[in-house]
RNA sequence: GGGCCCGUAGUUCAGCUGGUUAGAACGGACCGCUCAUAACGGUUAUGUCGCAGGUUCGAAUCCUGCCGGGCCUACCA
């Protein structure tokens, strides 16, 4: 019975963002994936959180007139905010400025430096003061007066500081060695080649702490320097399963972790410097690294000058959460690119929401209100087509469950699907409205059997669909207690007799303010 | 420049360890049903499978070149 503990993290999001419809969409597909590994029997661990140290956030702090922590604690709010909005149901909210992290930061950094693995040397490189950064040799251009430039144009200048290192060159062979023997370790395969190339290609030892800013883990015993960003942001995973305390239950039972879920942007200090540092530190290395595409704005990337940032909040208050949640992980092939527009918004809300799963569910329970006294009615021997259907309800967790694992969330849907539209075909097929007059007790059955199939139907959309979903299980008089995978399948089948609530739509079409002029 | 991925019906995609008449969904057209949120079911249409060569008895599926699109090519997160 009891299966695996599951461990799952989002990014830690920066808090200078604004959370917008990608943060959502990260956290979103963890949010599915944890649900759905609850409801199949797994100890889950589901964390999300933020990311509160940096330069940026230093500078954006004293533009406005807060010292950092104050800055971080109303700013962080607002992610919070997002996994209120968005249903989210991680058991853990982490931020780097807390002071577990604190530890844990300093911790795997002195487990990594007793290992021998950093060194004190200097940093230099071609500084631009105007856009804080610096910038490769070959990035520059030359000036009219032969004065050096950053692509940005901006003026740059010879810097050196001094800094610690961590010697990533030397992990490129070990690298390479755990990708081959975990060919599950990157996905999808597109990244995973992009980082055995880049592995391949060779590391240069990595610069981890600056001295340049103050706002950051310091460095444990060398205060002058702060811990480089990534380091400390990485960290977090461990931090929040009880690290440096490996002999606490969470950290012995979660880590490591089974999927970090990314952006396709941060894939690199997932699966090259995470796993390099854990090496280092002499620590087990997570499962699965896992980066998702963006969303574009019909077709374009959206970013704050072309003004099209799609923020969630619009997009619930708009069309309702959960399909929105349905949408964005049905519409996109998860892993690409994919374009969201409200076409396409409106099209899977009429066609798969309304029309397919909604009338599926209001047209059975109409019929049973209706003809069978509103009771689940007593159902006779089943037949070859009832046999059918009813087995396609029963099977398709397993095909559900192994395309979720590989984070195929839109072919997970489009399989839960095909049941609902077996049983919009079943209904035609049978026409119990047609046995009510010839065949009563036949009629029965095939209602027994929709209804049996929606609680199926039911049950298995609540990682996607929650409220729906329990609204729909409402309606069968289904137990909470009685809503897992472990109750799918004939042996919790429905109870005739049971009294049910007056059948209501689950799934509103959505019609446009204009057409309904 | 180097590397990786992609280019298949109007649209989004599947198929791609080579093998019958190239598939699905949505959209379109037509038909049926009337239980239901005017929802459901059935039938049907359009594809030079980016282009040009090659390997093979046989290629959307393998190889080469070209065209087009995207991504990666390290220390801002």
């Amino acid at each position: 019975m009891a299966k695996s503990p599951y461990y799952l993290t989002t990014p830690i999001y920066y808090v200078n963002d604004r959370p917008h419809i990608g943060h959502a969409y990260t956290t979103l597909a963890c949010d599915v994936l944890a649900r759905f590994k609850r409801l199949d029997g797994h100890e889950v661990h589901f964390l999300t959180g933020t990311d509160e140290h940096g330069q940026k956030v230093e500078k954006s702090a004293q533009a406005a007139g807060k010292d950092p922590q104050t800055f971080t604690d109303e700013v962080s709010q607002n992610f919070r905010n997002l996994a209120e909005d968005m249903n989210y149901s991680n058991d853990d909210f982490i931020r780097t400025t807390e002071e577990r992290h604190l530890k844990a930061a300093q911790a795997i950094w002195k487990a990594i430096q007793a290992n021998g693995h950093i060194y004190l040397d200097s940093y230099a490189g071609w500084y631009s003061v105007r856009d804080e950064a610096f910038y490769a040799e070959g990035e520059l251009t030359k000036g009219e007066d032969g004065q050096k430039l950053a692509p940005t144009g901006a003026e740059v200048e010879w810097v050196e500081e001094p800094s610690y290192f961590f010697d990533l060159s030397k992990w490129q062979e070990p690298l390479l060695k755990f990708y081959d023997e975990n060919p599950d370790f990157i996905g999808p395969d597109t990244r995973r080649n992009e980082v055995v190339s880049f592995v391949a290609g060779g590391l240069k030892d990595l610069s981890i702490s600056r001295t340049s800013f103050k706002w950051g883990i310091p460095v444990p015993d060398d205060t002058d320097h702060i811990m480089y960003v990534w380091l400390d942001a990485l960290t977090n995973y461990l931090t929040a399963v009880g690290y440096p305390d490996e002999d606490n239950p969470d950290y012995s039972k979660f880590w490591p972790a089974d999927l970090h879920m990314v952006g396709k942007d941060i894939v690199r200090f997932h699966a090259v410097y995470w796993p390099a540092f854990l090496m280092a530190a002499g620590l087990p290395l997570p499962k699965r690294v896992y980066a998702h595409g963006w969303l574009l704005n019909k077709g374009e990337k959206m970013s704050k000058s072309l003004g099209n940032v799609v923020l969630p909040e619009d997009l619930v208050s708009q069309y309702g959460l959960d399909p929105v949640r349905y949408y964005l992980l049905r519409e996109v092939p998860f892993g690409n690119d994919g374009y969201i527009s409200h076409e396409t918004m409106v099209s899977r809300i009429n066609s798969d929401l309304a029309n397919d799963i909604g009338n599926l569910a209001q047209r059975s329970l109409s019929m049973i209100a209706k003809n069978c006294d509103g009771v689940i009615p007593t159902p006779g021997a089943f037949t070859d087509d009832d046999n059918a259907l009813l087995s396609s309800a029963h099977a398709v967790l397993d095909d559900v469950r192994s395309q979720f694992d590989q984070q195929a969330f839109h072919r997970g849907l489009e399989t839960l699907w095909k049941v609902v539209g077996d049983a919009n075909r079943y209904v035609d097929a049978q026409a119990p409205w047609a046995l009510r007059k010839t065949d009563p007790d036949r009629m029965a059955t095939v209602l027994y059997v929709l209804a049996e199939t929606i609680r199926h139907l039911g049950i298995l959309i609540q990682p996607i669909m929650p409220d729906a979903a329990a609204r729909m299980l409402d309606q069968l008089e289904i137990a909470p207690d009685a809503r897992s995978f472990s109750h799918l399948g004939p042996d919790h089948a429905l109870v005739a007799g049971t009294e049910l609530p007056k059948p209501a739509p689950v799934f509103p079409r959505y019609v446009d303010e204009e057409a309904a002029d």
